[in-house]
Formats: C-alpha cells, structure tokens, sequence
DNA sequence: CGCCTCATTGAACTCCGTCAAACCGTGTGG
DNA sequence: CCACACGGTTTGACGGAGTTCAATGAGGCG
C-alpha cells in the first residue's frame, strides 16, 4: 500500500518536472483523437529501450526507474553519454540523420512514455511553442554536452568524480529528493566509461573521498558529508 | 581582380553549402519585408563574436575565414569546442537558456552572416521545414558532440592528433578544397585545447608523425602524404 | 637589428592504466 | 545451514604515456 502510493506519488513528480510536458499538455488534441502519448512502457533490468544505429521512430520520456545512453566504442566498451532520470527525454538526438545515435538500456526496472515521430512532428508543426520547447531541449543538451567535454579533457580523476556526484545530487535535488544521500543507479563500469577512466581508479578515489571523511560510500549507497570539499577539489 | 573573383567563388560555395541556408531560402518573405539575414558582418582577427554567459539575440553563419568556439574552464586556459569553418552555424546552442555557452572567436579576418533571433523565431513559426531544419541542425551536432567525446575519452594523443587532422582534411573536401594540403586556421595552443592535451605533446606528436613520413607540417602549413597511416593508426 | 610570440626539444616527474590478486555480497546447490 | 561459485569491488605493484618545467630555436614586426 505505501509502496504502491509511494510509486503513483513518484509518477506525479516526473510528470509535473518532464521534459515532454508541453507535448502532452498541446492546447488542441491530434486531428485524429490520438493519444500523443504511448505510456506504460515497461522494462527490465537490462533491456534495450533503442539502439545505436537503429532507425528512429519515437522520442521518449522517463517515468520511473534509470536508463544509461552509450554510444560503442571501436575496439571495446562503450562510452556512456549520459544518465536518464525520470522526468528526462531520450531520443531527440536521432533528428538529425533519422538513426538512433546512442543505445538506451534500463539500468533497473523502469517505465518509458513513447512519443511516436509523426505525433512530434505535427505538435512540433500545429504548435510553436511546441517546436521553440523541442529546440531548448536540443539546445540544452547540446550545451551540457560541450561543457562536460570541457571538464573531461582537462580535468583530473577525481575532479571528474567529483563533479559527477555533485551533478547527480544536483539532479536528485532538482526533483525533490534528498541530495544528500542516494543510491547509485549504475555500476561502477559505467560510472568509469562515463567519466572516461578505469574501474580501478573509480575505485581509489572513492577510498580517498572516503578517507577524507568527505563521503560514505557503500556499494551503491552514497552520502555526502562535504560538497563542498568535493567542489572545492583542486585541479 | 583575381584575388576578387576568388573571394566571390568562395562566397558563393560558403552560400552553396551553408547550414543556414533554408532560412534565407525562406518561400515567403517576412511580414515586415526585412531581409532575413543581415549579411557582411566583418570581423578582425581575435575580434570576439559572441561571449560566453551573454544574452543570445542572434544565430550565425560563416561565409569566410575562421572561428572557434571556446568554453571557458574553472582555473586556467579554455576548451576548444570546435572550429567553424566557411558553412558553419554558430550559436544555435544560446536557444535553450537564451545565454550563449560559449565564446566564438575569429582566428582570422572573417565575415560572418547573422540572423537576429526573432527572425529565426518567426521563420520557424511559419514553415515548418525550417523548424524541422533547425532540429537536424542541434541534433547533429549533439551527435558529433558525443562522437568526439567518446573518441577523446578513449584515445591516445597520436590518435586524437590523427582524427584530428583526417577531420579538417574532410571538412575541406565537403568544401570544395583540396584536402591533402592546407593551412591549420589556429595555432598549437588551441589544436592542443580542443583535443585535452598540452601544446608540448602536440608538437612532439607531429615531429612523429613527420618522421614516419606520414605528413610534411611546417608552421600552419601541413600536407599529408598517407592519409591511411594516419587513420591506422593503432590504439 | 632586437624584441616578442609561437614552436620545438629535452629531462624529470606523476598520474593513471594495466595486470594480478584478494575481498565481499549474493545466490545456488548440496 | 553451510559450502561454494560467481560477479562486482577493492587493493597493490609496476610501467608508460603525457604533463610539467626549463631551455633553445624560429619567424614576424616594430
């Protein structure tokens, strides 16, 4: 009972936060009486939501649950682009050559709302502020894109780490939760193809963030006692 | 005379082939009957274009000579995002927080086309196909955004250098140019910028490179002599 | 010609990747 | 219930690619 409304309540919160909102909220229904929205697409731990390469016929918004966007990489692994909480939206990268960029992959169970291409394209048409929203979301990403480049080439190990527990909290927050201690959705592989550096020095840094006294860190379990000290890392 | 019908040739081309196009194709022109674009922007060499952190009231579009676009970083130095060459857009990034992220610089004398946003705006409210245009355009360079991240979290800097110059070599083709010999528009510090490594291992790296007799770089000016060994090359 | 910036070269150091082993939590089967 | 196996995580030792510091060389411009 407290599970289940636990969950509606969660649902809510992505929804009131989502970067698809204006498309679900269009003023005027489709010509058609469709639904614009697709929901309740579940998946497992582990499944494929698209794949790289792939052609693109929906954009999509999170629910509930993680995903990770990866692009592969020649030779071995992958590079993960970036995390997905819910509220955020997948997919819109694929406008360009029509082909999913990246592959998405649900780190935990999860629910996906699935906005077909065509819906998009005519609310993107009909709607003005629909397309000017499409443009801010591409814009946006874009721009964190770059910045997190930036940070990559010229940062150290655990600067990167750093920032990136700082950025997850940063987004905990942003939905209403608590920044200060969460659970990490992914392991530490993927925390490593993400910040571009090994498993092994994931790892030794967050011994030494723990020695420190600057977090707790246990298996997938975080808190943070100092971001402060950890924004404050030098170099 | 020459040098004049040079200048118009490579007009025309940049015309030709500019990502902005469609926007000065417009079918109709606007209410007002102002032009779209408020072309012969001319810029000096290191004459800043737009600023990092200001308000965006306009999108860009090179027609000739060189830019970068450059994040600043927290200490010292800058990350070269990428370099626009004749064709490029700049700036569609400013449309998610109206800010422009990045600074755009010119490496030498150029001439740039702008577009007031409002125009853009109300292009894009009133064709669709502009719309959609726009929408390839970010989320095209959202891809190679990731693309290139990807490339430079896993590779080493005789690699990087390698892709790197394959690319300009490349970009130069898509133009019309001859893409074995060219002159670098930027200097070592800023080649060293936007691949995430020092300006010392650059340099190291192309004497490499020259020694295999891959490539004939002297100052700006480089040649290569076996594209192939240079995209061969391992790890 | 001299000054300044940019590019190159050299030598010492360091961070991080690689390889390898130990450790831990969880699930499985006896 | 314990023993065992297995994947993910941690820790250690070592080596190498690239940074850092420093000095020299090469153009460009007054």
């Amino acid at each position: 009972m407290v599970a289940r409304a636990s969950l509606a309540k969660r649902r809510q919160l992505a929804c009131a936060g989502c970067a698809l909102r204006p498309l679900c909220h269009a003023p005027v229904p489709l010509p058609d009486a469709q639904p614009v929205v697709d929901c309740r697409r579940r998946l497992e731990r582990g499944e494929v939501l698209f794949e790289a390469g792939t052609p693109q016929s929906s954009v999509f918004a999170v629910r509930a649950g993680f995903l990770k966007l990866a692009a592969p990489v020649e030779g071995s692994g992958e590079h993960v682009v970036r995390f997905l909480l819910p509220g955020d939206a997948a997919g819109l990268e694929g406008f360009g050559a029509r082909l999913h960029a990246f592959t998405a992959v649900a780190l935990d169970d999860c629910e996906v709302c699935e906005v077909p291409l065509q819906h998009v394209r005519r609310l993107a048409d009909a709607f003005p502020n629909v397309a000017a929203h499409l443009r801010r979301l591409l814009a946006g990403e874009l721009a964190e894109a770059h910045a997190r480049f930036a940070g990559m080439a010229h940062l150290s190990a655990p600067k990167r780490l750093a920032g990136f527990l700082l950025d997850l909290a940063g987004r905990w927050a942003e939905r209403g939760y608590a920044s200060r201690a969460f659970r990490l959705p992914m392991d530490r592989r993927e925390i490593a193809d993400h910040l571009g550096i090994t498993v092994e020095t994931v790892s030794r840094v967050l011994t030494e963030f723990r020695a420190q006294g600057w977090v707790t860190v246990k298996g997938r379990e975080v808190i943070l006692h100092d971001p402060e000290a950890l924004r404050a890392y030098p170099r």
